[in-house]
DNA sequence: TTTATGAATTGACCGTAGTCACTTTATGCT
DNA sequence: AGCATAAAGTGACTACGGTCAATTCATAAA
């Protein structure tokens, strides 16, 4: 047998830039339809139309609607995180740092069941949900280890372990908000005390 | 302008013994197909074809699929409540408990999706979902209340408070299984803990 | 019995997500 | 250039959720 250098089972070959184009004039199409009509409104034929491709097409890209769904998401949630310079001195802050999440998670159901969708990782994964949200969780441990430091929450769990808990309160808060808008019940904040504060 | 007697404005009819035989007809083939199929295998014109009703039925007793799918996944939740009678002494047989809630909740992605969509009560909502998991959370500030008394977790904080927090993470932890059934990395009992373990 | 009324049901129809055999385009080799 | 091969794209087609004007059925009053 002969040592095949290059491909030796499964060969995984790098796109072609008109295939980039084409992914990016897709995404492009879905950002500027969802900022009109919702993510309700998005529908994969008019997203094509926008984009000036065929059908099938944007299946050969997305392998269903709600992967390009987890794409926007994923983008935006990072971006998000990027974009969060605000400080984070005690439990009341934390909070507050919180509110830009929340706005994405709550805007629509679909966002939620997208993220809930993707959340687990997975090497055949192209939306980035799963590693947005590993990113996510990777901050909020961050932070909460830099909160341990100054003493501002318990110290006598691992701040890894902690971020998972605060992780679930942000969905269950997201997804009270995006079912009932209106009735404005947060006990996001009691809860997050429940769970991070220090004992007295 | 003549006072009528009886219909003030919107008449609330009893619905007729049909239509409650057609309804069982619907649930029940409905479950049939579950049982066998799963709920991904789910198809409303196979269910009105076992049922021996037309399609435009369904929908006249159901306003979409996923209507359906949280009517028999707060039967389910409902019932597996009711047949809980291991005794809760200590947080380890608390998440002992509740397993089949998590057994139930992790079994499809779309039940999940139908819990939380109808997770806020609304008085227009027929599948019952709401009040199931309103139930569920009476159930588990119940037990808390109860570990609380015995001294076998913390007791600064209301149950009702410590109750919806189980319930995100138990939300959670469902999510992680339906997604990643295989790799079985549990963190629900350490987060539990976390949340209601009392200081010591 | 006849007739009026509304609940219950019907099935043809529609919209949209998703499929697939085929065509077009790019790349590499001689 | 000319040919081979694989990537990228196409659009008619299917599957299924959901709609609605029309029809049947049940009940009660005349």
């Amino acid at each position: 047998m002969v040592n095949k250098p290059s491909p030796p089972e499964h060969r995984l070959r790098k796109p072609q830039p008109r295939r980039l184009a084409t992914h990016q004039a897709l995404v492009a199409a879905a950002r500027a339809i969802v900022v009109t009509q919702g993510v309700a409104g998005l529908r994969t034929e008019e997203v094509v139309r926008q984009a000036g491709v065929a059908k099938g097409t944007f299946f050969a890209h997305f392998p269903d609607r709600e992967h390009l769904v987890a794409t926007l998401a994923a983008q935006d949630l990072t971006r998000i995180l990027a974009a969060q310079t605000f400080p984070i001195n005690d439990l009341a802050s934390l909070r507050q740092a919180l509110e830009p999440q929340l706005m994405l998670m709550s805007a629509d159901l679909q966002v939620i069941a997208a993220m809930i969708r993707f959340s687990a990782a997975s090497d055949t994964d192209t939306t980035g949900m799963a590693a947005a949200l590993c990113r996510h969780e990777g901050w909020i441990a961050a932070h909460l280890e830099a909160l341990q430091a100054r003493a501002a929450i318990r110290r006598d769990l691992s701040p890894a372990l902690l971020a998972q808990g605060v992780q679930a309160l942000i969905l269950q808060r997201a997804i009270a908000a995006a079912c009932a808008p209106d009735l404005p019940e947060d006990r996001l904040a009691d809860l997050l005390a429940a769970l991070l504060a220090r004992p007295d």
